[in-house]
DNA sequence: TTGTAAGCGTTATCAC
DNA sequence: GTGATAACGCTTACAA
């Protein structure tokens, strides 16, 4: 309403107080809900914000509070895989929508695993300042981020488990590695006794814990055989684990893969090699995402529910910065969930 | 080194200049390349951050030169599928691959298609000013966040064609909709003269113009006949119009599907209705997902560079902003990827 | 209940 | 070549 009318300028905090007939700190008191103003003159405030169309210059608000209001996310891709994974995208969904209404926001990096600059990428990350919090994913063994982020006091939270003890907060269902169980479970009560698990590469800590909780899920059962091989996650080498296995003199009647792309590259590989499924074979994936759908068999699988894990690392933040809205979500064991692609264990000696 | 020595509080200007024995201006000037400062005592201010590890406060600079070097990207999801699409992450990943070594932020806020506060959304999203441009994507006809974000001054390019005329700047494949060429060649050259389309969503421009596309493409060709359907996208409804159309009397002996997903199952749906692939019909996907090598047969599709277009976009924002690095990308037409789904037309009359 | 005024950490404009 | 100094738009004691 005085200098700068229209057009050129964005409004200001002073624009906004000219108005409405009353000083900065009234208008900032409205907005942040800190002190007391009247009825009467808040109204007033909120009218002449809604005309000049402003709201806080959030990089105005950053520099007085040391706030910005941002919370950093990164994730990773394989070197071999341009898209970033449909789980992490459930993730990044998750969190944004807890993230959104507080008004917070989400700042990505995608990085490319085994980069060179790991660690400076995190000091770089801390010291440009933009965001109160980070959240980690994909922890590896003998990860070094935690520290170097617990340095350089920038709050964070792990979405995950570590390999080992570290100075901050993580989020992940209990036991890690957990969802083995079920899988496990079903096949057994099909008649399957040996039974493989093609996993992923084990310097990834939540490989490991599969793996473990996979052994330990057959070693709970006496007379099932349980057969892990490990590969770096990729669906071709998938591909080739399962030919190997089941030409083998004493092959396995079912295979769980340590995620649903390896599955139906496994089942598709299993198929063209004349093994029928679920008849000859039965198959099991990790994580639950549709487009196991969409191949036949359907396949069956562990569903994990990366949205809820999004939400759930989201929390965890915000409550490190004392921001965290209502109850903490909890996370829930990996169901299965039974399609098509698995059944009684054939006949074989 | 003097104030604050360690610990505590995070380094600002003041204290790398103290560090050098210099002003805060000559830091400034070091850091932004402005002004004369010889080589001696750039070194020494460099050493000084390097030691303090300082580098310039995001929230001071955005504040100061009200630039926030931060580009915001709005991503949908369909209300029914919880992760984002798989070509959206593909293009995020290649956003994130220019902005990253410029050191320009990305600002990801992941929306549900047909949410109510679409406009207002954008006018919070320019009022809180968090971001010096913004990427839009997945243009429908009649959208007005166009105006809304050019009347609000705020730089924003579109990835993708507007269904009319926008005041901004758009990225996109020239023609709109190409790729439709190829694929339908393919077909005809292997003697198929019922081509069907399953297109998606007519609301959306994309689907609008590749229908369109289909519709010239087969118009160019006497005597092949096509027939185009509309879906809202969903892999569902993909696989029950296949079957509608392969159990009409003049059936086609080859379909294209609007995406890899939709055409994956809508080739399952035909092989549970006793229809060999490719040997009684003939199944093309758009996109170029590597999830349709795990299919039999692998899926023939049309291959999009989705991290080609994600370069692109951040590309052309940057040069909207005066910041953009190096030559503009060029997006090239979709080609066919042919793998397992296609073949010759079978010897129906 | 409201207003005054002092910064937050930078950068730009001048002097020197 | 280098250094004072005044903003940038907001929040927050503190005063009124």
């Amino acid at each position: 309403m005085t200098s700068r009318a229209d057009g050129r300028k964005r409004a200001t905090i002073s624009d906004v107080a000219a108005g409405a007939g009353v000083s900065r700190s009234a208008v900032s008191k409205v907005f942040n809900g800190t002190g007391h103003i009247s009825e009467a003159t808040t109204a007033r405030i909120l009218d002449a914000a809604r005309e000049l169309g402003w709201s806080p210059s959030s990089a105005a608000v950053a520099l007085r509070s040391a706030r910005t209001r941002a919370i950093g996310l990164v994730v990773y891709r394989s070197r071999d895989v341009v898209e970033i994974s449909p789980i992490s995208s459930a993730v990044i969904a998750g969190i944004e929508s807890v993230l959104s209404p507080l008004d917070f926001g989400l700042l990505l990096h995608v990085r490319d695993r085994d980069q060179e600059d790991e660690l400076d990428f995190y000091r770089r990350l801390v010291s440009a300042n933009r965001v109160d919090g980070v959240i980690l994913t994909d922890s590896v063994v003998g990860d070094r981020r935690f520290d170097v982020l617990h340095e350089l006091r920038m709050p964070a939270v792990l979405l995950g488990t570590p390999a080992e003890e570290i100075p901050l907060r993580n989020v992940d269902v209990d036991p890690p590695g957990a969802g083995m169980e079920s899988p496990v479970a079903h096949l057994v009560r099909h008649g399957h006794t040996r039974i493989a698990y093609v996993g992923g590469d084990e310097k990834r800590v939540v490989a490991m814990h599969r793996r473990r909780a996979f052994d330990a899920a057959v070693a709970d059962r006496p007379g099932i055989d349980g057969i892990a091989v490990e590969t770096s996650y990729s669906a071709n080498e998938a591909a080739e684990e399962t030919l190997r296995l089941l030409r083998s003199p004493d092959r396995p009647t079912a295979l769980i893969y340590a995620s649903d792309p390896m599955a139906m590259a496994g089942m598709r590989a299993a198929k063209l090699d004349g093994f029928r499924v679920p008849d000859d074979v039965s198959v099991i994936g990790f994580d639950g995402l549709t487009m196991g759908e969409w191949v036949e068999p359907q396949l069956t699988t562990v569903r994990r529910d990366g949205v809820l894990r999004g939400r759930a690392a989201a929390w965890e933040i915000l409550d490190v910065l004392g921001a965290a809205p209502g109850e903490r979500p909890v996370l829930h064991v990996p169901e299965l969930l039974v399609r098509g692609s698995t059944g009684r264990a054939p006949d074989v000696p």
